[in-house]
DNA sequence: AACTATTGATAAAC
DNA sequence: TGTTTATCAATAGTT
């Protein structure tokens, strides 16, 4: 109908889809709302355009969702919803009992309702306890021992840099002296180098020791520990 | 249309309806298709007929579950069942966390994975499960001292009833002389009642002696104990 | 969007 | 239901 005929395929030329969908789509709204109410037929029309627009017809005195219902329950076809709902149902039930297997297991390791424990397990719950706590007391252990280590590295590495400090300052100790001569006419005594060192030292010694002071943070070493493993264990 | 106009009202005639429906039906069948062919639409038509029966018709390569979905997407009208699948989302949420969060407990309890508590955790580890182990422990010891105490009331019962037999035999022991040597011509002698009784003895006794010996089995004893709880605590 | 020539849909009758 | 036919509605192409 219309000036000429035209084959019913995708018609290419964007313009005209777009207005023929206008046209045929009013038509089939139109021929939708008189077979609904000539024949006393309840029906539903969803359209979603090209681009994604939605344009829907419904029977008068009836709900769309309600007509998706009758629909449902009338070809069978759930939509997709429903398998995934039984699975919903079983992971729900089984988290259920795992959850109240947990609960239980817990209250039992925390001493919470010992009076739900059969006699004959008490000593088995008991045993398992004290294996818990070896655990827990082997790895603090172990935790302890490597800081141990890292103290005792650390030591090492600061009495090193000491020394290596110690050897400088005797070596620099002409040009230190006139230094302070310069200044204060005061000369310095090198024994106790660490107590004095911060007050005359180098910039970039004191930032070193500092530095390395840090690391001995017992939060630190645990934080350093990884890299540690591999070389103690 | 037609030989002549007719109005969009209900058609009374049923077999005009019935007709027309038929007619028209096809008519919209094959209007939506050519909507949806030309113009790239994606259509979902659903017809109830006044008498009850189905007729759809959907867009090619497409399941009218899909279209559902989309539409019920867009337009933000969900069928009834979407509001419990809300709340089953929410407790299946809900249910994992806690899952998740009793399973890293347990673990933390049984020692399954010591090398995931933090350092500063362990000794608080340590001391909980600890604190878990005395309170079972003390659990087995009340029990096993209502089970001395039940044991101790039983051979208080024992004795008592002993010697209560023990009066009874040598109350009627000219009687029971005088059976023995009727059947058997053998004298009894009473002096250790509890070795010969069963033998000779009377049947409503044995079956005292019985009840009682049961009684002393553990498990028995642990189901009893809730009797017992209130008069020895 | 409005126009119009043409085709398509269909009411009534068989 | 299926066919026929007279009629009217829908619409393709144009403006």
């Amino acid at each position: 109908m219309g000036r000429g005929k035209i084959a019913i395929r995708r018609i290419e030329n964007q313009t005209t889809r777009q207005v023929t969908f206008s046209k045929r789509r009013a038509g089939l709204l139109k021929k939708t709302h008189e077979l609904s109410v000539l024949c006393d037929a309840q029906i539903g029309l969803i359209i979603f355009s090209s681009t994604g627009k939605l344009c829907q017809y419904c029977t008068e005195g009836l709900r769309m969702e309600q007509l998706i219902e009758r629909y449902q329950k009338m070809s069978g076809t759930r939509i997709p919803e429903h398998d995934s709902r039984e699975q919903l149902f079983g992971e729900l039930a089984m988290l259920r009992n795992e959850t109240r297997r947990l609960q239980s297991n817990m209250r039992r390791y925390t001493g919470e309702d010992t009076s739900s424990i059969p006699f004959e397990e008490l000593d088995e719950v008991e045993q398992e306890l004290e294996r818990s706590v070896i655990k827990v007391r082997d790895r603090k252990n172990e935790l302890l021992h490597q800081q141990l280590e890292n103290l005792r590295r650390k030591e090492r590495m600061l009495e090193e840099e000491n020394s290596n400090m110690y050897r400088w300052i005797q070596e620099h100790r002409v040009a230190l002296e006139y230094q302070q001569a310069a200044m204060e006419a005061k000369p310095v005594e090198p024994q106790q180098v660490l107590d004095q060192f911060p007050f005359c030292g180098e910039p970039s010694s004191v930032l070193q020791l500092s530095t390395i002071s840090h690391q001995i943070d017992p939060y630190h070493l645990q934080l350093a520990q990884p890299c540690l493993q591999g070389s103690s264990v």
